[in-house]
DNA sequence: GAATTAATGCTCAAATCGAGCATTATGAAA
DNA sequence: TTTCATAATGCTCGATTTGAGCATTAATTC
């Protein structure tokens, strides 16, 4: 866990042993430019979906995160710059953002290593209304199931099989191969990563390492981006294999810390309401849930859970052609959000 | 919750519709400055410390976090770059480090309003293992109480007087003062969001809500950093109400979002462990939780929790000389980072 | 009008939680 | 030595909170 890093000795120390502004930013530094990317997601037909602006990168169509960079002399805040060009983009007027991640790796950024100048990139989790079936297709954004890019996050038919049949041996194979290399005493460090993060014999799945997912796919070089990268992994691999959609720059990296921690919020900040419509029904609003976490959530139990927590009321109305009894449409309650600390959605997977 | 931005249309479209690299972040945009800063934490004889750099900033020494500027071309990642700047000077060698935020809010950063070059600015939490008294003052780095910086959010003894003498009725006018001011109808926002930080009238005092506070005490100009900026609601004050000590640019909100991150995830993660040596008693573990988060926790219960989540083994020594029956010591069990998916010590307050 | 499909209501046992009493092992005081 | 004060540790018990399943109700469909 702890790194040692060459030390370059150039402070200045004033005769007192005090320090002249060691957090002076000033003197001199490197400036980058900063990229902002928003990871959209609403719910649509229990589908969960991320806005994409598809976009021809040498002459092919590659999908890219509405983005663009922060320009300190337009943008009076990072948040109003992402919000700015979120609009311009995907015509989208967005409510909840919330800040992810700054990522500032080199080499994950541009396609040819180190060409452009160093950009850090700062991701955002934003969420949005159900999108109506009209404004589908809006100046060139569209929607996309996150699951075409992380189909082995999809469990909501059980574990699927691309994770048994061909991730997990290859991460296997991976993790032996470092003893061939210079590292042997990291081994148990990769397969124990492996383990944890893919809940490999006996460990559980954690819906929410999502990242840490990604990231292991990314160094194995099992994934589209690490090869565009150079990564030296994915040189060993022959054909690639192409797990889920590759996306631009570090985009689907940006993805993959959204839906993470989209899925733990979930659980303690009653984030939901914002992808549903003003009134639903308690099995819109499980099902909602579900197309976010993935199993199968006990219904009478969750709707107990939801109603008294006082997370929604009942408007009075109820929605017919269910297919059966008509059910009672509910509303959100917002006023929680100043009774309780942190009311959420606190689920545990169950049976149907 | 939701902005409405002027848009600029000045998108680079192609025929079919299809954007060309809405996301290439290269086109000449503003580069920027970005500083790296951490609160270093870790808890010294019951009370929670940071890492402070004390600074001589026109002649007056001011409060710094460990800090300096990311530099691309020297530091691999952002990581490496603030552990570089924090081993430089205070010679700690860090471990755990989780980055918190990413700020950029122009005003925030420099003493003289917008003089030097935009800064944004991101904040790192960072914990370490008791200090041993001998090496306190190394290279002009000292550790801090946090409470130093938030008296008002001490409440080992109780909720402060501060609050409600000081802080609470100063807060409550600048509620009302709206009303003479531009937008009436954010009275009830201001209030709402005041009550719900401070918990005022029926609300409970949620711990975790470290930077709303910090940031509506600075709104309401009642922080010496409001004044230093130029926020006008700190001219209305008279001589300014010091709550806390100052620090320089926006280290003071770093070290909220530090707070409050670190009393959050306290609960769900096993990261008190990070601030604790090899071998504690279940005491001493839970005086090191309360020092963090506040309230008394039930000795009996904590040990329980702690014990039967197999967060600890016994070491089968004791310590003697606790002024009554030896403690059994015990240690961290690390291998449940690899067993359960999110263990932590999730305590909630009780009796002592 | 019977079968089907959901929504909704209700029960029950297991697990967890909040509190408090009881017991044990030291060092210090009498 | 004995007694006392102080913690550490063990254990119990009732109140909630969960997990799971059965039962009932009200539409739609055949």
């Amino acid at each position: 866990m702890t790194m040692n890093i060459p030390l370059r000795r150039e402070d200045v120390s004033d005769m007192t042993g005090v320090r002249t502004s060691p957090g002076a930013v000033s003197k001199g530094a490197t400036r980058v430019e900063i990229g902002l990317s928003a990871a959209i997601v609403s719910v649509c037909r229990d589908e969960p979906m991320i806005m994409c602006v598809p976009t021809n990168v040498d002459g092919a169509l590659v999908d890219v995160l509405p983005s663009g960079p922060f320009s300190p002399t337009e943008h009076r805040t990072l948040d109003t710059g992402l919000r700015t060009w979120v609009a311009e983009q995907t015509d989208l007027d967005l409510g909840y953002v919330e800040q992810l991640y700054t990522f500032g790796d080199r080499g994950r950024h541009a396609q040819p290593f180190d060409q452009t100048p160093h950009t850090v990139s700062i991701g955002y989790l934003a969420l949005t209304r159900q999108p109506l079936e009209s404004d589908d297709a809006q100046d060139g954004a569209v929607w996309k199931s996150w699951y075409d890019f992380f189909p082995w996050e999809d469990w909501r038919q059980g574990k699927p099989a691309l994770l048994t049949d061909e991730i997990e041996p290859r991460l296997n194979e991976w993790c032996e191969r470092v003893d061939t290399e210079i590292n042997p005493y990291r081994t148990s460090s990769r397969k124990q990563r492996v383990r944890v993060a893919f809940g490999i014999d006996g460990g559980a799945w954690d819906e929410e390492r999502v990242l840490d997912r990604y990231e292991l796919l990314y160094e194995a070089g099992l994934i589209e981006e690490a090869r565009r990268d150079g990564r030296e992994a994915a040189l060993t691999w022959g054909p690639v294999p192409r797990f889920g959609t590759a996306m631009q720059f570090d985009h689907r990296r940006i993805l993959a810390t959204g839906i993470g921690r989209l899925r733990g919020k979930l659980k303690y900040r009653p984030v939901v309401f914002e992808m549903m419509r003003d009134e639903f029904t308690l099995f819109e609003l499980q099902k909602t849930v579900e197309a976010i976490l993935g199993p199968h959530l006990h219904k009478q139990n969750f709707r107990r859970l939801v109603e008294s927590a006082g997370l929604v009321e009942p408007t009075g109305d109820v929605r017919a052609k269910t297919g059966g009894r008509p059910a009672k449409l509910y509303r959100f309650r917002r006023e929680v959000l100043l009774e309780r600390p942190a009311p959420g959605v606190r689920v545990k997977p169950g049976r149907a």
